[in-house]
DNA sequence: AGTAGTAACCTACTCGTAGTAGGTCCGGCA
DNA sequence: TGCCGGACCTACTACGAGTAGGTTACTACT
């Protein structure tokens, strides 16, 4: 069940974004556009290339446009990478947070079934985007700096406030430190996975998240004092 | 207790290796010792001001030796790298061993004190090594590419080891596969852990040894069948 | 219509760094 | 004394990130 919507922003940009720049008859085209095809196309070539071998003047080569342009719109390098890896981690947190809320809604009781949603949600989302992930994140080069740095401390944030939540909802006075370093353990699991997932492309999305739940459940309720259902 | 013994080998060697120098009256060194003098000296830098941030020249200025030399001996920046980052996992990989090894002939029946000597080992020998550790893997900025993967996987396979050794003494059948894809898992919390400890430097390596046991120990002795204690 | 003003874009650089070609200098050995 | 090999160096090339300053075409106003 991982193909059945768009499976990528960006080719789908790609596309679109064709489509537009057609429109403009001289190569003359509104800044906001531009952008969003270099964006587009620079996270394709970081996906084929990865970090370093993809340099700004092939870049530039690529758009049909001078070097300028791109440090005009965008900055540095650098600040390229980060803004495609935000791009796929705000989907993503939308993807898994929508999922969470949809599963803990129906079943308000269990906190069980909300980490379990966002496990399959997380593994459905980066099997829809296989290179993509691997390249942006997984990755095998970058400069992933900030960006890398930054999308983690939010999964983190996102994690741990959904642990204190369920401990509160339970009736029990939560050690955010406690439920902050468990967040980041279990986003590392995460994280293991996804790669380890990239190596046996055979399991599904729905396997992964049984066995992330099944090795993860156990220990956190007991950590936290959770109910068993 | 994380601070008794020598806390960092490359320190030592640059001292010890500027020993070794002096005796060489002419600038002229034997190619091994130069070696050894390039690697500590690159490791030193490479915590220092990370991977990018280190020119060769730098190096070649630092050591009062030409780039050409570093090239011969080396061959290149990323193999440089590499080099001074399988140094480090193989310590780590010594350590951590010898401390799972200890516990469990100590201990032989209960498949935990195992876990829990290792986590703690692992814990201690990054605690020893703060900077080093985030420079050379949970790494900022460098082409971490081959080394970090090879010593994941090198992790990896260690710790799947011990998993489908202690299935077997349990008198089970375990699935390699499933073994596999828990270890990895195990090492993403790892690492993520570390990482967390880097921010949280008021932790000791004991207490996030417990936290990471108790995070993991339920969920893996039902997931392999394993004994209670 | 003519004429600013400005948005989009380009040419042609600088600067720094990885990596190399080819030569030098010194010790040992016949 | 002359030769050989190992340790080392000077002086490059190649390439990529980032920039200074100029050019063209569209828009708006008189």
């Amino acid at each position: 069940m991982t193909n059945t919507t768009a499976p990528s922003d960006a080719d789908t940009d790609v596309a679109a974004i064709e489509a537009e720049l057609a429109e403009h008859p001289h190569g003359r085209v509104p800044r906001a556009l531009r952008r969003r095809q270099i964006l587009a196309t620079a996270q394709a070539m970081f996906v084929e290339r990865g970090y370093t071998a993809t340099s700004m003047d092939d870049l530039a080569g690529r758009l049909g446009v001078s070097k300028p342009v791109i440090y005009d719109l965008v900055g540095s390098k650098e600040r390229l990478f980060e803004v495609c890896v935000e791009a796929v981690a705000d989907d993503l947190a939308v993807a898994v947070a929508a999922a969470v809320e949809t599963a803990s809604d129906a079943d308000p009781d269990d906190p069980s079934v909300g980490l379990r949603a966002g496990a399959l949600a997380w593994f459905e989302f980066i099997g829809d985007r296989r290179g993509l992930w691997e390249a942006l994140l997984s990755s095998t080069d970058a400069p992933t700096t900030a960006a890398v740095r930054s999308i983690r401390a939010r999964q983190d944030r996102y994690v741990a406030e959904q642990l204190l939540e369920a401990s509160r909802d339970a009736g029990l006075d939560p050690d955010p430190t406690l439920a902050d370093a468990v967040a980041t353990a279990m986003n590392g699991a995460f994280e293991a996975l996804g790669r380890w997932w990239h190596d046996h492309p055979d399991r599904t999305a729905a396997e992964l998240a049984d066995l992330y739940t099944a090795l993860v459940l156990p220990g956190l309720q007991l950590l936290l004092q959770l109910p068993d259902a």
